[in-house]
DNA sequence: ACTTGATTTAATCATTTGATTAAATCAAAT
DNA sequence: ATTTGATTTAATCAAATGATTAAATCAAGT
């Protein structure tokens, strides 16, 4: 039995499998996706995909857990420091999630339907919950609000602030007339105006 | 060749059907899918299933579009009325829809997971567009924001906070610690509270 | 009782699709 | 030149799945 040798310098072949699965698995989602188009799109043949990644599954699996690390990742930083206000923290979450998102637009509503269609698989990964529960950020909400309203009423607002438009864009796009610049120059106008809405919103009763 | 026969009181077998599709569909989207669960969900058997609507894609696209129209249908009357204010019209909005996806809390993950896989199929069936865009609401929206932003920045923000707890609600779920009770009675506080935050944004600057 | 249409049962098809295998080829290192 | 591992080609499997069919049964109306 054959097996891969780079391992370093794996700038070829195996990222190559990852990034058309990628692609493909974000696009159509896990069940629509077929593993010839994502060795098509990755410029290699079926039989190499098997070899690299014994299954489809197990390919999933790889791609699916390097998102939800992307996801994690930025927020992680932001949700435990102690050093920045509140709207600090707001500018720096849209500032990078949106910059994420122009760059992976389908990131999101993929996520949140495999979440969907497989809660049991994705509540062990869960890590999510004692990154965000109980974080610095969380109790920095708590005080502004006082009592007046549950905490993830925020971060319900800040996320559907953000994220939302990415899941509608399609919609929204053509609701608007938006070419896909216009649409992304929008963006670019919510990393401002998100501080500013939430300021409001905290302020408002 | 056997035909229905009930066109008027059909409220048994026909709709037993659709009702079960909806569920299998937005539960799991159009490709993972399978027919037999469908079958077997509305108490019937996969003969019957393709009696009644020819094919899958059929079915499919029978109970798609009945949810579009649902989706749509509750606008039209908000979006054209030009008697209420831009804020009775969000807090009609917010009222509607919140108890709409309280009760198929699927609903938005399902038909923007489609839209993004097909988008072709729907660009068609698009009459969204023509209901949103040049809307009287759109109006009162551009008036009050006077050339400051995008007045399809508020929609975006309107539908954030209205749609995306539902998208994301096992995610809040996990987060919050929150029993199903818990965040429908987080979403009942969300229609007194989106106009009132809708209202905060439109004045902040 | 008879007829008619709805529904079931059971079998079967054809296609798609994930997966595997063996042999051939290619490229690079030794 | 030889060896070694990566990759391709081509063929094939097995399972899942959408679809169809024929015959039997059931229920209701006449």
């Amino acid at each position: 039995m054959a097996k891969k040798t780079n391992i370093i310098e794996d700038h070829s072949t195996e990222e190559k499998i990852k990034q058309a699965a990628r692609k493909i698995f974000t696009q159509k989602g896990y069940a629509a996706a077929r593993t010839r188009d994502i060795a098509e799109e990755a410029g290699i043949n079926l039989a190499l995909l098997n070899y690299y990644f014994r299954s489809k599954e197990k390919l999933f699996d790889m791609v699916m857990g390097e998102q939800m690390q992307q996801f994690i990742r930025g927020m992680r930083g932001v949700f435990h420091n102690e050093d920045k206000t509140l709207i600090q923290k707001v500018t720096e979450m849209a500032d990078n999630y949106i910059e994420l998102l122009k760059a992976n637009p389908d990131l999101p509503i993929f996520v949140l339907s495999e979440i969907r269609a497989n809660p049991e698989k994705f509540a062990a990964k869960m890590n999510v919950k004692s990154v965000i529960a109980n974080s610095h950020f969380m109790k920095q909400i708590a005080e502004e609000t006082k009592g007046k309203l549950h905490p993830i009423h925020f971060l319900m607002n800040i996320m559907g602030l953000v994220v939302f438009p990415f899941i509608a864009s399609p919609l929204l796009k053509t609701i608007g007339n938006l070419k896909h610049s216009e649409f992304n120059n929008l963006m670019e106008e919510r990393k401002k105006m998100i501080p500013i809405w939430i300021k409001a919103m905290l302020k408002a009763k």
